[in-house]
RNA sequence: GCGCUCGUAGCUCAGUUGGAUAGAGCAACCGCCUUCUAAGCGGUCGGUCGCAGGUUCGAAUCCUGCCGGGCGUGCCA
C-alpha cells in the first residue's frame, strides 16, 4: 500500500457507508474527509449534518449508527484501529504501526521523490516564465517570477506531466534602442570586460543614463516658448480646468501637465526621441552597424542573465526572442478578418469585438498604419507553439496586473481555434512591494531591489553565520554552505506567500534564518542526517510484517502527529497541483520540519537512549521524514545540506 | 465610472474551497545547552476575521450593500 491509498481507502469506506444508508453516491462524495481537531477524537473523519434532512434523524444519532456499523465491518481492517462517533462526526482512528509501515516503506523506496508521478492522465505542458527585457538587469519582481515559474514547472513535472520550460526575451523595440543610443554616444568603447561589470548591469547603466539625459533635455525645453504656449493652452482646456480644481499649488499643476506631455514630447519634439526612433527604423531596415551594436549589447545582457539564472537555479528548454516572434500573428489577423471574426474600424485598423468573448470594447489587433500590437504577436506565438510542439496546455507566469490581457488573449484564441478552449493558463501572482527604507538592499537606482545584489546579500549574511559556527571549516565548504543557506532563505521567503498575495518585502525579515524560513527546514534535515552519523547509520529495512511489529513501539503524541503529517503529503500534492501554487509545498515542508523538531526536543524521544524496536522504529521514522523534507524542498528548488 | 483583487493578533502571513476550540512566524516577556546540532524547544501576552445585513443546522470562507487599499480598463510594450 502507498501513502496516497490511505486516503482513498478511507474515502471509499465513507462513501460505501453513506450509500448503504441510502445517500445518493454523488452526495456521498461531496461530504469531504477532514482532519479531526485532536487525536482523542480520531485522525480523520466526516460530518453528518447534510444527512439529517434526508434521513430525518439528528446528526449525532446518524454518526452513532454509522460508527456502529463500521466498527463491525472494519473489525479486521489492519489500517483502521477504531471508528469513533464524536458528536455529529464520524472519525477514523488509524493504526499507527500500519501507518508507519506504509510511510516508511514508500519513503525508503522513493527517497527524494516521494509520491512522484501520481497524476492519472499526464499531459504535456509548456510553461513560459521570466520574460525579461534586455535593457536592464533583473530585479526582485523578476526573482518572484523566476522562482515561481521554476517551482510550478517542478510541481507539474512532479505530478507526472511532461514539461517544457520556455523563456521569451524581449530583445527589440524602442526601449532597447535607448540603451543602444546612449552607448553609441557615450560608450567610448567600454565593455563589460574593460569595466569589470556584469553584462546586464553594464547595459542597464546606459538605460538609466538615457532617462537622465532625456530628463535634462526635457527640463530645458520646458522653459522655452513652445512649452509655455502648450502649457497655457492646456490650462484653458477642459482637462486643465478640471485639474486646476483639484490641485491648488501652481507648480504641481504645471508638473501634472508636463508629466502627461512627456510621452508626446518624446514622440514629437525631442532630439533624443528622434534619434531613438531613427535607430529603431534602422534596426528594422537591417542596418548593418545598428544590428551589430544590437547583437553585441544583447550578448552582454544574455551573458549576465545566464549568471543570474544559474545562481537562481532556473533553466529553460527553449528560449524565444521577440526579434523573431514580433512579426507573427499578422496573417492570422488578416485571415480572421476574412472569416468575419474581426472587423475594421474607422481609419482602417483591425479589431476584435470583445463582446464575443464576454468582455466589452474593441481590441485593436492591427493599427491603421498596418503595424502589429503586442496582442498580435502573442496570438501568433501561441498558435505557433501549438503547431510546432506536441503540447496540451500552455501556461504563462505573468503578474496579475496582466489578467485582462490574458483574458483577451485566451478569448480570442478560442474564437480562432475552439479546440484551444481551456488549454491556456495564466499563472498570475501579486506584486512585490518595497518598504520605504531599504537599508543594505537598495540598489543603484534606489527604486528596485536588484536580483544579483539580493542574492549576494543573502549569501554574505549566511556566510557570517556559517563562519561564526564553523570557524575552522575549509573556506570552500563555508562558501558552499552559505550559498545554499542564503538561496534557501530567499526562495522560501518568496515562495511561502500565496501566489496571489502582494508580497511586502522586508529585507530584515527576508534575511532572517530563524523561525518560518528555508534554513529552519534545512536544519531539521541536517539534524536527521546527524542522527545517522552519530548512531552508526540507518538500520536495514525489515520485511513488511516485521516492520509493522517494530513500529507498534511508536505511539507518543509527538510520533503520531508526525505520522499524520507524513500521511497528508499526497493530499497536499494534489492541492498544489490543482492550484499550481507552490506556497502549499512550502507550508507543508515547514509544518513537517516543525513536527519533527517538536518530537526531537520532547523528553523521552532521544534515540540514543532507546533500544530494541522503539529505536529501530524511530530511526526509520526519522529517515522517512528526512526523505520527505528533501522531496518537498526540491520542488521549491531548495537543496539540502547534510550538515549545517 | 466600470472590471478584477485584497482587508484575519502590534508587524508579515496561513486557514485543507461551508464544518469541530480561528493558527504560525516575527516583535515583547519568562524558561531550557556536562550536546542524537540552541539556525532548536517549551511557555506568557496578543482576535468584534474592515463594517452592516442576508443565505445555512453551521460563515473568516458564499450573496448584497457600504468603508478602505492595490491593480487594470491604450491604434504602449
Amino acid at each position: 500500500m502507498k501513502i496516497a491509498e490511505i486516503e482513498q481507502h478511507l474515502e471509499s469506506i465513507k462513501n460505501q457507508a453513506l450509500i448503504d444508508l441510502g445517500v445518493p453516491a454523488e452526495q456521498a462524495q461531496e461530504i469531504a474527509l477532514a482532519d479531526a481537531p485532536n487525536p482523542e477524537m480520531g485522525d480523520r473523519g466526516f460530518p453528518t449534518f447534510a444527512l439529517a434532512r434526508v434521513l430525518r434523524k439528528g446528526p449525532p444519532m446518524i454518526a452513532q449508527e454509522i460508527t456502529q456499523k463500521l466498527s463491525e465491518s472494519l473489525a479486521s481492517d489492519e489500517l483502521i484501529a477504531e471508528v469513533i462517533a464524536a458528536g455529529p462526526y464520524v472519525n477514523f482512528k488509524l493504526n499507527p504501526a500500519k501507518l508507519a509501515q506504509i510511510i516508511i516503506e514508500q519513503a525508503q523506496q522513493e527517497t527524494d521523490q516521494i509520491g512522484k508521478g501520481f497524476i492519472k492522465d499526464p499531459t504535456h505542458w509548456m510553461i513560459e516564465y521570466s520574460a525579461p527585457n534586455t535593457n536592464k538587469p533583473q530585479h526582485l519582481g523578476h526573482v518572484r517570477n523566476d522562482l515561481l515559474g521554476e517551482s510550478v514547472a517542478q510541481v507539474l513535472d512532479f505530478a507526472g506531466n511532461k514539461v517544457t520550460r520556455v523563456n521569451l526575451i524581449n530583445d527589440r523595440g524602442i526601449h532597447i534602442c535607448k540603451s543602444m543610443l546612449m552607448y553609441q554616444m557615450f560608450g567610448d568603447g567600454q565593455t563589460p570586460e574593460s569595466t569589470g561589470k556584469k553584462g546586464d548591469h553594464f547595459v542597464g547603466y546606459y538605460y538609466v543614463m538615457f532617462g537622465q539625459k532625456f530628463d535634462e533635455e526635457y527640463n530645458v525645453w520646458k522653459q522655452g516658448d513652445e512649452a509655455q504656449t502648450l502649457l497655457s493652452q492646456w490650462l484653458e482646456s477642459e482637462a486643465g480646468q478640471k485639474a486646476a480644481k483639484e490641485i491648488t499649488d501652481t507648480g504641481k499643476l504645471h508638473n501634472t501637465f508636463f508629466k502627461t506631455y512627456k510621452d508626446t514630447y518624446f514622440n514629437t519634439q525631442s532630439t533624443l526621441g528622434h534619434l531613438t526612433r531613427s535607430m529603431l527604423v534602422a534596426w528594422e531596415d537591417n542596418d548593418a552597424d545598428v544590428r551589430a551594436l544590437w547583437e553585441t549589447m544583447n550578448q552582454w545582457v544574455f551573458d549576465g542573465f545566464d549568471e543570474t539564472y544559474k545562481r537562481l537555479g532556473v533553466a529553460f528548454d527553449k528560449v524565444y526572442y521577440e526579434s523573431d516572434t514580433y512579426i507573427l500573428g499578422k496573417g492570422i489577423v488578416e485571415q480572421g478578418l476574412k472569416d468575419g471574426i474581426f472587423h475594421t474600424i474607422d481609419g482602417g485598423a483591425i479589431a476584435c469585438d470583445l463582446e464575443k468573448i464576454g468582455l466589452s470594447g474593441d481590441k485593436i489587433l492591427q493599427r491603421s498604419n498596418g503595424t502589429s500590437v503586442y496582442m498580435t504577436q502573442d496570438l501568433g506565438t501561441a498558435l505557433k507553439r501549438f503547431e510546432e510542439h506536441d503540447i496540451d496546455s500552455m501556461a504563462y507566469v505573468v503578474g496579475d496586473e496582466q489578467r485582462h490581457h490574458f483574458q483577451v488573449l485566451f478569448g480570442i484564441l478560442a474564437l480562432l481555434k475552439p479546440e484551444l478552449e481551456g488549454k491556456m493558463h495564466h499563472i498570475s501572482y501579486g506584486m512585490v512591494e518595497l518598504p520605504k527604507g531599504l537599508g543594505r538592499m537598495k540598489t543603484r537606482e534606489g527604486t528596485t531591489v536588484d536580483a544579483d545584489d539580493l542574492m549576494s546579500a543573502m549569501f554574505e549574511e549566511a556566510l557570517t553565520e556559517v563562519k561564526e559556527r564553523y570557524p575552522d571549516l575549509d573556506e570552500d565548504e563555508q562558501h558552499a554552505r552559505a550559498e545554499a543557506i542564503g538561496m534557501a532563505s530567499l526562495k522560501f521567503f518568496i515562495l511561502y506567500f500565496n501566489r496571489t498575495t502582494t508580497v511586502h518585502f522586508d529585507p530584515k525579515e527576508a534575511i532572517d534564518f530563524k523561525g518560518k524560513t528555508g534554513p529552519y527546514i534545512m536544519y531539521a534535515y541536517a539534524r536527521i542526517q546527524s542522527i545517522a552519523r552519530e548512531l552508526g547509520g540507518w538500520p536495514e529495512l525489515p520485511e513488511s510484517a516485521d516492520l509493522i511489529k517494530i513500529c507498534s513501539a511508536l505511539g507518543t503524541k509527538q510520533e503520531l502527529d508526525l505520522l499524520n503529517r507524513l500521511r497528508a503529503w499526497p493530499h497536499s500534492l494534489e492541492v498544489v497541483t490543482r492550484d499550481l501554487d507552490p506556497s502549499k509545498i512550502a507550508g507543508f515542508a515547514y509544518d513537517l520540519a516543525s513536527d519533527f523538531s517538536t518530537m526531537y526536543n520532547h523528553k523521552g524521544h532521544k534515540i540514543k537512549d532507546m533500544d530494541g524496536d522503539r529505536r529501530t522504529a524511530q530511526l526509520l521514522l526519522c529517515r522517512a521524514t528526512g526523505n520527505l523534507l528533501e522531496t518537498a524542498l526540491k520542488i521549491l528548488g531548495i537543496e539540502v545540506l547534510e550538515q549545517m
